[in-house]
DNA sequence: CTCACATTTGAATGCCTTTCAAAACACTGG
DNA sequence: CCAGTGTTTTGAAAGGCATTCAAATGTGAG
């Protein structure tokens, strides 16, 4: 089900995401896709732990790797990013953002998410600097998200690359 | 027209943002709205065009003034971050992200919008460091963007002087 | 005054989410 | 095997939305 929610969102983008249109193609209807996931919003939460989770397992896979501090970090980045501008994850992180004030249970699904990924990168940092890590963890994560939108929207003069040697850049000359 | 629909966002939210209502407020139509708007998009887009000039005008404002670099760029930080949880600059901005993609008078808007703060970033930081200031001035704003997703969301342990002490960090030490 | 053009109206279209009653189903204790 | 209870599923209905369109109204230049 949601596998096919992602297939519909990858090839038709977030505006032909509906429950109706889920509904077609599940061949059910649209008014039993609101009783299971609860709204619209539930699906588009569920989808987003859904691909979250995924990615979380590569991340442990990554984290437990025997590669330097810096390497693993550098691969934690590239699991954060976008992996092209309009990628699905990222479109729907935005998406649902401006909602996240009003919906409760999305607040605590992105306070959870953002979690998982500022404890890694502490754990990461802790290896790489001296100094208090929260912060630095914090400002990284802030800056990721940051560099997220903007290879999502495809801005003119980042790449990848160019995103890694930002994030690079917070690390203290040792 | 404007004015009417920024009151409406900021009494209402995004959500009850539309036309319709729009046109009830200002005893219209909704029909009439579309045709001089565009699109709903064509709003939104307005809106945000309309709020970001004003805070424009402020900006060259601080940017003149004979205040220490530094403290310039604190106050750039100032009026960028969204005032509170659930600003509605930012509600607009981190609503039209994902559109971004598919019209190209969004994609434009921003290119032309993010210019203008890198400018000012790079202005002042070629006055606060030696080096390169062009990558300095697109970290620091992919930095402000991830902080004020943070500040806008209410995310819990963020505050805009916390804000602003990630932002400082990111000038090179003199 | 007229004609071309722009704006405004209000209704129609076709979408959407959510709700709801009724039907189908699954399961448990007798 | 049956009855009864609770959950799923259906299909239709309600209500809202943006957008389109033809008709009506305004407007400004020649």
């Amino acid at each position: 089900m949601l596998q096919e929610a992602w297939d519909l969102l990858v090839e038709r983008g977030l505006a032909d995401l509906s429950l109706s249109e889920l509904g077609r193609r599940l061949e059910t209807s649209a008014g039993h896709l609101s009783y299971y996931f609860g709204s619209k919003n539930g699906l588009l939460l569920e989808l987003l732990r859904w691909s979250e989770d995924e990615l979380i397992g590569q991340l442990e896979v990554v984290l437990a790797s025997q590669q330097p501090a810096e390497e693993r970090l550098r691969q934690l980045c590239v699991l954060f990013f976008p992996r092209h501008p309009g990628d699905p994850r990222w479109l729907l992180w935005v998406e649902l953002w401006p909602r996240v004030m009003h919906e409760p249970s999305l607040r605590e699904a992105q306070r959870e998410l953002d979690t998982v990924w500022r404890d890694a990168l502490a754990d990461l940092l802790a290896e790489l600097t001296d100094g208090d890590v929260e912060p630095l963890a914090q400002r990284m994560l802030a800056l990721l998200d940051g560099l997220s939108v903007a290879l999502l929207t495809d801005q003119p003069g980042l790449t990848p690359e160019k995103a890694w040697e930002h994030v690079r850049a917070l690390l203290p000359v040792r």
